[in-house]
DNA sequence: ATGGCAATGTTTCATTGA
């Protein structure tokens, strides 16, 4: 069995404690974090390290950042899009892992509003990250591409399609650009295990939204087809949704049989 | 239409997030 996690932390210090327990109890395999909001200094390896994790980190001060903890060493660490791309915002990491999987993390730009510069900039970063792709892969590679994508690729994965609709996260662009990326070749592999309506796995902080259950599913687990086809089951833990300093969002679990 | 909540650094406000 492959346990995959994605989780954006929204600061990986004040989720420190939840992360350790996230950790302890499910026990995957690999867990992809996103918005570590911190340089790598910052990082609290020693104490993941104690519970049986590597850490491959790739840290900015203030914001962004992401990692891939795993119970194994990788055997190849690679930080965004290589020598032909000169972003510098910490926003994707992939690890080749020695069962042959290669898991990479990636927080997607927000986009902050229809038409803006960070929208153009959201835009061109899923055209680069297909680019990257394309230059380094094959799709008889086995991937679990995941993260935050900031985009609900479908009205489904919307609280309230009508109300939103063109707002940031569900315009035609940012979907035709992820539907681009996709495009290689992946599955949605929460969506092979769960069609309906509802599930989410982002709700804002402001006006009781869990509660009410208005969220967004922007935090998806992405796997190409010869890893795919073994995707058993895939959950969307709410409860780390609830209690005491939680993340806006939860980590979504997607479990592989071989 | 707006703000509401949370986190970080530029810190008692500004910026960003989604």
């Amino acid at each position: 069995m492959f346990k995959v996690v994605t989780w954006n932390v929204n600061s990986v210090t004040m989720r420190k404690d939840r992360l350790l327990a996230f950790l302890e109890r499910e026990r995957p395999d690999a867990l992809c974090l996103q918005e570590l909001k911190g340089i790598e200094e910052k990082f609290p390896f020693s104490e993941l390290e104690a519970t049986g994790y590597h850490a491959s980190v790739y840290g900015q001060k203030a914001y962004n950042g992401v990692a891939v903890l795993s119970l194994k060493k990788p055997l190849e660490i690679r930080k965004n899009f290589g020598a032909a791309d000169d972003d510098e915002a910490a926003r994707f990491i992939a690890v080749k892992l020695p069962n042959d999987v290669w898991v990479m993390s990636a927080y997607c730009p927000n986009g902050q509003a229809p038409g803006s510069e960070k929208f153009g900039y959201k835009l061109d970063w899923f055209s680069r990250l297909r680019k990257y792709l394309d230059r380094n892969h094959r799709l008889t590679d086995k991937i679990a591409l995941v993260g935050d994508f900031n985009v609900a690729p479908e009205d489904l994965d919307v609280y309230d399609p009508v109300a939103l609709k063109d707002h940031i996260h569900t315009t035609k662009a940012e979907r035709s650009s992820l539907k681009q990326v996709i495009g290689f070749g992946f599955y949605d592999t929460f969506r092979l295990h769960h069609k309906e309506a509802g599930l989410y796995s982002w709700w804002d902080y402001r006006q009781n939204s869990f509660v009410q259950n208005l969220g967004l599913r922007i935090d998806m687990i992405y796997a190409t087809p010869p890893l795919a086809e073994f995707c058993s089951a895939s959950r969307i833990d709410r409860g780390e949704r609830e209690g005491d300093k939680p993340s806006d969002h939860a980590p979504v679990i997607a479990e592989f049989d071989f």
